[in-house]
DNA sequence: ACCGCCGGGTGCC
DNA sequence: ACCGCCGGGTGCC
């Protein structure tokens, strides 16, 4: 998607940003006078704004009229001061202005004055005008004729913007990390940003005046330079790096970072969103400034924050870079004589997840605004996924004018744009290009992905079950068959969905190891009430341990906080209760049973049936076989290979723990059950390439966060197939990602004849149903599917 | 002429 | 302001 893409997306859900006084009441050419006494000046069509000055020693009705950059122009004419006076005063109505002509004038000048309101204030301003002899009249002519002189400024603009985003610029010797092509784009562009003499963006200079193609705004000083910008990458393309580069870079006047002490301090922020984060937040950042920089480079990096900070700007000066939370920022600042981070004047400021400042009205919005410093930079994934609001904030940051003040903002941006305005639309799509770099995951540097990754090839390999595993699967098969038909044939399917899931997972299991398969606790009645919850427990243990990522039938989700009803049918609990409390006599949204809020049963959390024999009884099994040749295979040809090992049965992970250590492999685990320490331990041991580290990783395929990063590996073997192959496809991007040198092999281990050829083929027709968008859920064609899917699982 | 007219002084609110 | 307005100067035809 393009900027101008995302910004046009933007303005759809933007109706709830409309002002109530979106009306145009009337309009009336009024007049300004008194122009010699003041500077301000304005151009041909220019805006200006109406200001109420009751405290004016002449009139208390005074409207102060001034241009975009608060300069006073004059006043409204007495006579029509008044009724304006009393229309703004008592909130009846805004006034807006433009002057059409008789910019030149000496003495005086028209104003085309336009009245805003509610509906309802209509007649009350109208009267009011009329009171005092005015009538207001519609809209103006001729302003026709001032869009026309946009939209072809708008064109030529169009090109100059189109500035050369694609030049490279090597970062400072003291970078020790390479840079990626991406980021040397993003490193020259911000630094040509920060080292420009040029006008701000869309400011011309004519005739000694400095002129604003995008308002048609002129003014005789000089506008302020705009040192910055949006650095809007999406995440992972290294957004913090770019900026560290900068840093060292261009440190001052375009020179890279002295080796000796500095003078000037950085200063980086990041999200605080919660505190115990933040921690956490500057040591990855300090630590990206210790990784990325040269080790003989002295960066003098502070962390200002927590209650001890010393509150010293002579310290915070002396820094190269301050690092600090905006909690801590708007905390100092309400506190003013105490914020020495607004009294220092930075060489740069740059705002970590910049989008997270939106309210301009907020202290944290206050104290961000009021950082001193030339240079100006946000760092956000998603600058524009909100409101044009954010936007707003954004661009106050940046002082680029005259967007930064509201008035300005609304009428030239928010307020066309959110009432359809199509040149309004433009103006925000070519401000936002003119500031913003932004580049996704898909976007193509000279035809080449951002980040180029190794290939990724994915195998096939189909196992054949030895005659005993054959044997020992048809039976249960038989026997599966045998019951699901009789389900099938009663229309009872559904009520027995449990059982059905749970002869579907003992075939798979049988396909991985026949070890894995619990005793059977089938259709079987229960007894007692204690049998009942017993049996309950088993099913949804079950259900949740198969890794088939069921769906709550009611929210259509993954299940969160599982429970399961008497009919052995499994809810999200938050789900199955709104259910139960809306309905008098609640009943079982898929079998119509009655259902009652304490005859739900919970999941009692993984592993808790017993162990598979992984002692003196083990044996192995084809699949395991496949596994082990290929590994000793891989291991022959080069013992550096690292290889990860998925399962969604973790009691499967257990058996293949017998044959790796069997075979002098070294090898750690990562699974849904284990603590976040023993998590991390296993990670950092995997990764770490020294001899004598684990080449194997046994991975669960739920387990782990999205983050993890796995990219020592680079052959994944996946040792049983998923019902959702999205699940498969993320567990492989933890090694293919960022950071992956080699080509990454997949293997998957799939039984032939099995209902895993079965699962396979659905699999696929779920792929092209994806892909042709049809994947429109609805509750009823849900269960439909499910039956359907059964059907072919079990080949009936 | 307690008018008209002339022309200089002057000028936001 | 090449205006309006003010107020002083002036005054038949």
């Amino acid at each position: 998607m393009t900027i101008s893409q995302e910004i046009a997306n933007l303005t759809e859900d933007s109706g709830q940003d409309l002002p109530e006084e979106n009306v145009q009441i009337g309009s009336i050419q009024g007049t300004v006078v008194g122009l010699r006494y003041y500077t301000g000046t304005v151009n041909r069509g220019e805006m200006v704004s109406l200001v109420r000055e009751p405290q004016n020693p002449y009139d208390r009705n005074a409207v102060m009229v001034a241009n975009v950059y608060g300069r006073q122009v004059g006043h409204i004419k007495k006579e029509l001061a008044a009724p304006m006076a009393y229309i703004m005063d008592n909130n009846l109505a805004r006034v807006e202005g433009v002057v059409p002509y008789g910019e030149t004038n000496k003495f005086s000048m028209p104003v085309n004055l336009t009245f805003w309101s509610k509906e309802e204030n209509r007649d009350a301003v109208h009267n009011q005008m009329r009171r005092h002899g005015f009538k207001l009249g519609t809209e103006f002519k001729g302003s026709l004729i001032c869009l026309f002189a946009l939209k072809n400024a708008f064109d030529k603009l169009f090109d100059d913007l189109m500035e050369d985003k694609t030049r490279e610029m090597e970062p400072a010797e003291a970078v020790c990390t390479a840079l990626l092509p991406h980021q040397k784009q993003a490193l020259s562009w911000m630094t040509s940003r920060e080292n420009s003499n040029d006008l701000p963006p869309f400011w011309e200079e004519k005739s000694g005046l400095y002129f604003n193609v995008l308002t048609n705004f002129a003014v005789k000083e000089r506008p302020e330079k705009v040192l910055g910008g949006i650095l809007a990458d999406d995440m992972g393309l290294g957004k913090t790096l770019t900026t560290i580069a900068l840093i060292v870079s261009n440190f001052h006047n375009g020179k890279p970072l002295p080796l000796e002490q500095t003078e000037f301090s950085h200063f980086i922020k990041k999200k605080n969103s919660n505190t115990h984060c933040s921690r956490s937040y500057f040591i990855s950042i300090q630590d990206q400034f210790e990784q990325h920089i040269r080790a003989d480079v002295t960066l003098k990096v502070y962390l200002y924050y927590g209650a001890e900070r010393k509150r010293s700007v002579k310290l915070l000066s002396e820094q190269d870079v301050v690092l600090t939370t905006y909690n801590v920022l708007s905390s100092d600042f309400g506190n003013k004589a105490n914020s020495p981070l607004h009294k220092v004047n930075w060489l740069r400021v740059v705002l970590d997840e910049g989008h997270v400042v939106r309210n301009p009205n907020a202290l944290q919005s206050k104290a961000v605004l009021e950082l001193q410093s030339e240079r100006r930079w946000i760092l956000s994934g998603t600058p524009i996924q909100n409101s044009l609001k954010d936007l707003y904030m954004l661009m106050s940051f940046l002082k680029l004018k005259p967007f930064d003040v509201k008035e300005w903002w609304s009428r030239i941006i928010q307020r066309p744009v959110t009432m359809g305005d199509r040149v309004g639309l433009k103006n925000l799509q070519v401000l936002v290009k003119g500031i913003t770099l932004r580049r996704t995951k898909n976007s193509k540097v000279a035809g080449r992905m951002l980040v180029q990754l190794p290939e990724r090839r994915v195998f096939v390999q189909h196992v054949t079950l030895s005659e005993e595993e054959r044997e020992e699967y048809e039976q249960v098969r038989k026997e599966g068959r045998k019951i699901i038909g009789s389900y099938f044939e009663e229309g009872t399917i559904m009520t027995n969905y449990a059982d059905v899931l749970a002869i579907l997972v003992r075939l798979r299991q049988y396909c991985c190891h026949p070890g894995l398969v619990a005793k059977y606790t089938g259709a079987d009645d229960p007894g007692t009430p204690n049998e009942l919850r017993e049996h309950l427990i088993n099913k949804i243990t079950l259900v949740l341990n198969s890794g088939s990522d069921e769906e709550c039938a009611i929210c259509l989700d993954s299940l969160r906080q599982p429970v399961i009803t008497y009919c052995a049918h499994v809810y999200c609990r938050p789900c199955i209760c709104e259910v139960i409390r809306s309905e008098k006599q609640a009943r079982c949204p898929l079998c119509r049973a009655q259902i009652k809020t304490r005859e739900l049963v919970e999941y009692p959390g993984e592993e808790m049936q017993a162990g598979a024999a992984t002692g003196e009884n083990w044996r192995s099994s084809s699949k395991v076989d496949a596994l082990m040749s290929n590994l000793l295979k891989l291991r022959q040809e080069d013992p550096t290979v690292k290889s990860l090992v998925v399962s969604q049965f973790t009691r499967f992970m257990d058996l293949i723990e017998v044959p790796l250590r069997e075979y002098g492999f070294s090898f750690t685990r990562l699974d849904g059950t284990m603590a976040q320490k023993t998590r991390a331990k296993a990670i950092q041991d995997f990764q770490d390439s020294s001899p004598g580290n684990p080449t194997i990783m046994l991975l669960s395929l739920k387990a782990g966060g999205v983050g993890i990063n796995l990219t020592a590996a680079s052959h994944v073997f996946m040792m049983d197939p998923a019902w959702n192959p999205a699940a498969e496809d993320q567990c492989v991007d933890r090694c293919h990602r960022l950071g992956q040198s080699r080509d990454v092999v997949i293997t998957k281990f799939i039984v032939k004849d099995s209902v895993e050829e079965n699962m396979v083929k659905i699999q696929k027709k779920k792929q092209e149903l994806v892909e042709k968008a049809f994947g429109v859920k609805k509750p009823m064609d849900l269960k439909q599917a499910r039956m359907e899917e059964i059907r072919a699982l079990m080949e009936i």
